[in-house]
DNA sequence: GTCTATAAAGCGATAGAC
DNA sequence: GTCTATCGCTTTATAGAC
């Protein structure tokens, strides 16, 4: 049962690497196309608005991965503190260690960012939300857990950056495992 | 004696600028032309190299700024507890509260990084650098110093990132201030 | 030192055959 | 659904007059 024609979802995935990688500028229509294995005709097909189309789907596509990976376990998993710990250890799997750009962060400080400011907005917004949730049913207060929830999402941008600007992955993993200690209820709190 | 010619050092201001607010890509010799309001044949007769050799330029003016600004001053200031708040409150004030992007964390996250690795890599290694060194005059021992100096400059980049992509200066604001706590020297340390 | 004119290449996007 | 050919425009960069 091979499928030799492609869908519109199976070309989301490189289409989003290609954008990470050169960003929204640098990602050609060529290299997009090398990327996906499709003419130019095809894309168009698959998102008659062109390439603004292809990152508003690439954008919906990583916060749909991200709700249902990271931000529903944070608000209704069981044991939130694990969960915590849990989306640590995957956010540096999906960012491979500082290797992999975040997508939406990388747009943030682009010159698209006007252009795709909702989509930018949301994700940030939702995953400082679960976060904050998770934490505060895991025992903090609210006011504390706000802030340890922007302070976290922040660094973890932050630890990307860095790792890319000194091309060493070991600076990502301390700074991710310096904020999974910051998170992790003690019992002074 | 009003200046009608311009010096090299003159345009790297606007040139700089114009690749904060649009990228590397993003900053056509157009958009740079209308920045520094000089025509094209002008920019190539400071920069033959082109938009490489501009941006570089601008790397080595981005460095000297800070180097001369805060890296020395948190190396020799007298009191270097006190320098250590000044960093934040210079970098508040040269990031605009995130309203303006760092052009390193900028570059790092773009196709251009491993163009300008070397660069990239110098400015974060000295920053850091700098502020452990402040840190351990202040009191702090080696690891402990070499901790908080990541993690303080990976927040101020992570800081930049949220802020612009929720558009509200208050959480750069947030992020900073969350830092500069961090960063103080307490009696129980 | 500054400008305009222009070259050569690449861009996003479209048309139309299959 | 996929492709090739092509349009119109913008890009970086150069040439040469002033």
């Amino acid at each position: 049962m091979a499928r030799t024609l492609a869908r519109r979802a199976d070309v989301i995935g490189p289409i989003a690497e290609a954008f990470r990688e050169h960003g929204y500028d640098g990602a050609t229509l060529s290299l997009i196309s090398k990327a996906t294995g499709l003419g130019k005709g095809s894309l168009y097909h698959f998102f008659p608005g062109g390439k603004e189309e292809m990152a508003k789907a690439v954008l919906i596509e990583v916060e749909a991965w991200f709700e249902a990976q990271i931000f529903a376990r944070l608000e209704t998993g069981e044991r939130s503190a694990a969960e915590i710990g849990r989306m640590f250890d995957a956010v540096a799997e999906y960012f491979r260690s500082g290797r992999r750009v975040c997508l939406v962060g990388a747009f943030a400080l682009s010159d698209s960012r006007d252009h795709f400011a909702v989509a930018l907005r949301a994700y940030f917004d939702r995953w400082i939300a679960a976060l904050k949730q998770a934490l505060i049913r895991a025992g903090c207060d609210e006011a504390a857990a706000a802030g340890l929830a922007e302070e976290a999402v922040a660094g973890v941008q932050g630890a990307i950056v860095l790792a890319r600007a000194l091309d060493d992955p070991a600076v990502f993993a301390r700074c991710i495992a310096r904020l999974k200690a910051r998170l992790e209820p003690r019992p002074s709190a």
